[in-house]
DNA sequence: CAACATCTGTTGTTTACGCAACAAGTGCTG
DNA sequence: CAGCACTTGTTGCGTAAACAACAGATGTTG
């Protein structure tokens, strides 16, 4: 992602930052439905009106700092302007693949929380806007395809990669992708991009 | 020290805190005079018209940054409430070598910077302050005496405690102290309580 | 020395945040 | 179920900080 348009007021970068820190403290402390917005709050230092100011409530603060991390693992793994190609999926297809360990490797096998299950949802929502992104740039699929496309696109991916993660297989993320590539080249390689980057 | 009577509004407690930590990020880096206000509120990402809401100039931010570390350390090793007595005095004379120890002992032998002059001087400014108030609330000295008696008492631990760390003599606090203690007694012996704390 | 770049100290205005309070909602307990 | 404690969402007001701009000061350079 490229520079932000507009600069944000240096005290509201730090507020949301101050929220989402926290919030990432009290999930090590305790489960999610546990938490209050006062608890959030009051850990941060940032007084419980502002927290509305910023977020709608507790999901939607976990739901945005979820996502934002996880577009921040993408802007480090992909290049600038990606298109809908082999290369671009097969870095999508790690990434997917190295978040979602990250989040649900330190569970004990079959237990999935609430958490985790918003986590994984706001994955899968962000992979298909991404996608959609993608096929636009490349221009190579009509405007009333795009939607179906894109969400096709987003579960051949997130699909597999939820169930192995959850069944705490012991695969890496290169084989996973080998693994995935044909079968997502079969299906959608009319709408790839056969150039690089 | 006990809780402080009017809460600060959080703001401001955070921005204060920006400020020193930023100024002491920059005395790592370079000279005090190479550093601008400009240079703090930068590092410190606060505005500078900010700064000075806070500070007089960057000179007023290193001399209460010094006094608050140094004081915060008086906080740990002394007693609530002190009176100038023998154990007290025995505590201050540890806590002042330790406090400039800790900032001229970094330094090559014989090597003065300003800001270390800057820091001593702050020392020996707040040792006296503590002292007379040591001697105030044990009532043992007159009300026209208290700045005398306090001056010398603090050139007595500070002026010896100097010249031991700036000349890197390998001592350890306890001997100072034990060297320092019964040359105060007998110059001030007569003004310190006897009981404990 | 004049010109210039940089910094300082200040000012008025705008913006984000702190605070107290309130009504309503929620969960727990006897 | 009623009572209670706690939380939520919101509101109006006051406060601290961000911002842009300005005049003056300072240090450097040709």
């Amino acid at each position: 992602m490229l520079e932000k348009e507009a600069r944000l007021d240096p005290r509201a970068v730090r507020t949301r930052q101050y929220l989402q820190q926290a919030m990432g403290e009290l999930l090590g402390e305790k489960r999610f439905h546990e938490i209050s917005v006062q608890d959030i709050t009051a850990r941060a230092g940032v007084n419980r009106a502002t927290f509305y100011a910023h977020f709608v409530d507790k999901y939607d603060l976990l739901n945005t700092s979820i996502r934002e991390m996880y577009q921040n693992m993408l802007d480090e793994k992909l290049p600038a302007q990606p298109v809908f190609n082999r290369a671009n999926m097969r870095l999508l297809i790690i990434t997917v693949f190295e978040f979602l360990e990250g989040f649900i490797g330190h569970c004990s096998p079959g237990s999935i929380s609430s958490e985790q299950g918003l986590m994984a949802q706001q994955v899968q929502v962000h992979t298909q806007t991404i996608l959609r992104g993608w096929l636009e740039r490349s221009g190579a699929v009509a405007q009333h395809e795009l939607e179906a496309v894109s969400s096709i696109a987003s579960w051949m991916i997130f699909g597999p990669i939820v169930q192995v993660t959850w069944e705490r297989k012991k695969v890496s993320a290169d084989t996973v992708a080998e693994q995935l590539l044909p079968l997502i080249e079969a299906g959608l390689g009319a709408y790839m991009h056969a150039g690089a980057t």
